[in-house]
DNA sequence: CTGTCCATCCGTGCCGACACCCATATTTCG
DNA sequence: CGAAATATGGGTGTCGGCACGGATGGACAG
């Protein structure tokens, strides 16, 4: 057995639910070579805890109030270059998988992982490799990761900032012509960018776009 | 200080993600007066866990895979009379608190509450009281409380088994042909007990019906 | 600069959802 | 037994979802 180095990797812990904040917090804390320093309750939270502290490593959970956690560690990882970051999130998709690692994270992993997986994870955070969280090794995926390792085109995103307001507001059972009138724009308009997204998404109707909004977290059902 | 009771409260904890089942098992078992004695992933295995088991107390979550906690919950106050049930949620929601209140839960706590809160609502839903949680005090709840300790009549839910059969057909996005095929029976009857569906749950069309589906765990998004 | 992507807009047409009206056979229950 | 609820079937009409065409202007990258 070797030595621990200087001393352990210093983690920001960002999670809305006290319970998970617990957990992880716990698990962590338990390993010799990572140490919790610092908790956020939300996205803005975390960025301005980042500002003042010493952190080697930031865990976000995706879904959090005010500010989310991809929206963090885009800021993240534009001000603090060096700062690894590790998206913890109950999200198993791959629209948000390709979403965090476009903001900049270097892992993705679910809060359904064992223990094991998640100190798993946080080393490979830190040594800057990606992780594949197990059970997700779809093929997109491992030709996304692929691509990263290469320096090939990584795939842009499925789904402009547009869709994704219409798609939120068509789950939520607006037609098209309240959307048209909230956003401003054409109810036409509106249902171009609706078939848009079911051909994107490869769905049929609107009840399926709804359950697929539920699904990513985009709103509650 | 009186001596604690014969033993601890024994608690079954249900909830998909493993980090947040850690933080509370942590919480939990803090107190003398409570222990949790099994773990569940899904609603299904607390039920079969409950099934085994001499338990006081079940925790469980709202959205959890293949059999939701609303689910559970409405299976265990039916098979286990005796069993309290707590319901732990991240959803801030009228609609899930009157839903799992009308599951048989006796209270209702939100995962980014407090260590001391969750403590309190198991020692309230112990003694069958129940429990609001802090922030959510609102008219309609109170007024639901007040019915519910006065023995008044909770409201019922009133569909029968071929609506609900209906129901979840429909969440599931078939047509009214499909399903008249499935099941052997004219179109026209199926859209008169679509009819009649949203007229009793006060919905409006198939797309709140397909969340209300899910809501209650009738379907998977 | 030129091409690609995005957001915006329009017309036509079909079909299913949904509301409203109606009736009838069976079962359940006071 | 008679009333109520349930399950079944029908007709008619409006409206919106969705597919299929098309077009334009602006932003950004190669």
């Amino acid at each position: 057995m070797t030595q621990p180095g200087p001393r352990p990797a210093r983690i920001l812990l960002a999670d809305d639910h006290t319970l998970v904040r617990r957990g992880v917090r716990l698990i962590l804390d338990a390993e010799p070579d990572l140490t919790v320093v610092a908790e956020a309750a939300d996205g803005a939270e975390a960025v301005a805890q980042a500002r003042g502290l010493d952190v080697d490593l930031a865990v976000l959970d995706i879904a959090m109030p005010r500010q989310t956690g991809l929206h963090a560690a885009r800021e993240l990882a534009r001000t603090r270059p060096g700062l690894r970051i590790l998206m913890l999130t109950m999200y198993d998709n791959e629209q948000y998988f390709f979403e965090a690692l476009r903001a900049g994270a270097s892992g993705y992993v679910l809060k359904s992982v064992a223990d094991r997986d998640l100190v798993e994870a946080c080393r490979a955070a830190l040594r800057d490799e990606p992780f594949i969280y197990p059970g997700a090794e779809t093929t997109l995926i491992r030709t996304y990761l692929d691509r990263a390792r290469n320096g090939g085109p990584l795939p842009e995103r499925p789904i402009t900032e547009r869709e994704e307001e219409i798609l939120k507001l068509v789950a939520e059972g607006h037609s098209s012509k309240e959307i048209g009138d909230l956003l401003v724009i054409s109810p036409k308009t509106v249902e171009r960018h609706r078939a848009n997204l079911l051909q994107k998404l490869g769905l049929r109707d609107r009840l399926e776009l709804t359950r697929y909004a539920i699904r990513v977290g985009l709103i509650e059902p």
